[in-house]
DNA sequence: GTCTATAACAAGATAGAC
DNA sequence: GTCTATCTTGTTATAGAC
């Protein structure tokens, strides 16, 4: 008894010191992410950041892909944390939830855009996402089919200032209007990944540098689209 | 005289053999890409790729970033002459014309993934956009707006399928609405805005694996959705 | 003049012996 | 964990062939 209670103590603590230093090490790699982008991230530079020898790292990642997939899951999981932040502050109406979302997706890619980059930007060459990273990417769209599930009765037809879709549109959805839009018209379920893709494509247009020139405020821009896309579902 | 015809008829046969050259390692730096991607890219690989040695490659290419630069405003004009193809073939109806260039535009994304990631994925790191690049990016651009240019008449009120727009927008989209949509709302023109970023956003996504089972058939959704765009704005 | 090749450089990454 | 020897990278200087 003494003895499990003494192996269990010391393998907490032992377990407390790994969490905070494997926190580190993600830490020292968001930096370096930062510095020189997401396909030349190396042990070896986190590990110089760390003052530790880089072999000592692979005791807390065994891969750089798996450092990868830390630092991807991370990114997903707050941009998710900061949409659904943003929907639970801002009341009940779906126009105000839409827009408070978007506002706050943005701008965490522009407190953030090398992990931006990491989760939206192209693949990483020769990186194989795990099922992890799928699962954390959910998160926001999560936020966004839930304000406009709530904006869109269920079992309706399909709103009126949509084009009607043809009838093969409700099996191509299947998967996703069972999963996040159950009994939503095929034309609303379709919509809501062009609302979610206009988001995601303006921002990360935005951050790539793809509209340098093209107004003299940006956000304005972004907003009167945002709010164009969620009118034509029945949002505002 | 004889002596200005041969200088003349050497200089532009060493031209050719120059050009010749020159779009060879271009080959050689895209058959790099597709294996190493756009960060990995390497003077010396596309050199040995050649046969040649690497400071050779100097005598055609100031730099690395030079040479990622004529692969960049190569895959801009590429992508751009796809939708202009495109267009130029489907006759007079902007609905037409804007279904076949958002298909075009797909479909060079599938064959050439890599220059797709090139040029709207994440920019590479350390590199520095020259201006000749964001000319070539326009070729696209200039496409797609002149197919809402036709389809929206010069001068008219905002259309009554898009939201008004505040007062302010007008300014804000001055630049864009002088350069490539003179004289149409500024609702028409931000709501342009959205639809190429539509269009990019859209095939990015789909490019770099984000709507993993999300659809049985993503064409038939994409199809849906760009027509959805184009129809708020007037097309169709 | 135009080109290619050799050699070298300062970084940095990698592999493996210890 | 450490050290070292060996590899890559972009880039330049220089020498020689045509």
């Amino acid at each position: 008894m003494s003895y499990d209670g003494r192996m269990a103590a010391t393998q907490t603590a032992r377990a407390r010191v790994r969490a905070e230093l494997t926190n580190e090490i993600v830490s020292a790699a968001r930096e370096e992410l930062a510095s020189t982008g997401a396909a030349g991230l190396s042990l070896r530079a986190v590990a110089r950041r760390l003052e530790m020898v880089p072999s000592a790292l692979y005791r807390y990642f065994p891969s750089r892909d798996a450092l990868l997939t830390a630092l991807i899951v991370e990114a997903y999981e707050a941009v998710g944390m900061a949409a659904a932040d943003a929907d639970g502050r801002s009341g009940r109406n779906p126009a105000d939830r839409w827009n408070a979302v978007c506002t706050a997706v943005r701008g965490w890619g522009h407190d953030h855009p090398n992990e931006w980059a990491l989760v939206y930007g192209s693949p990483v060459p020769g990186y194989q996402a795990p099922q992890d990273t799928v699962e954390a990417a959910l998160k926001v769209t999560r936020v966004i089919a839930g304000i406009f599930a709530d904006a869109i009765p269920s079992g309706t037809p399909a709103p009126g200032r949509l084009p009607a879709a043809p009838d093969t549109m409700a099996a191509v959805v299947g998967p996703i209007e069972a999963e996040l839009l159950p009994g939503r018209p095929p034309e609303a379920v379709a919509w809501v990944v062009m609302a979610w893709t206009g988001l995601i494509g303006m921002v990360s247009l935005e951050l790539f540098g793809h509209y340098e020139g093209a107004t003299t405020d940006f956000q304005q821009v972004f907003a009167y689209n945002m709010g164009a896309l969620g009118h034509l579902a029945g949002v505002g």
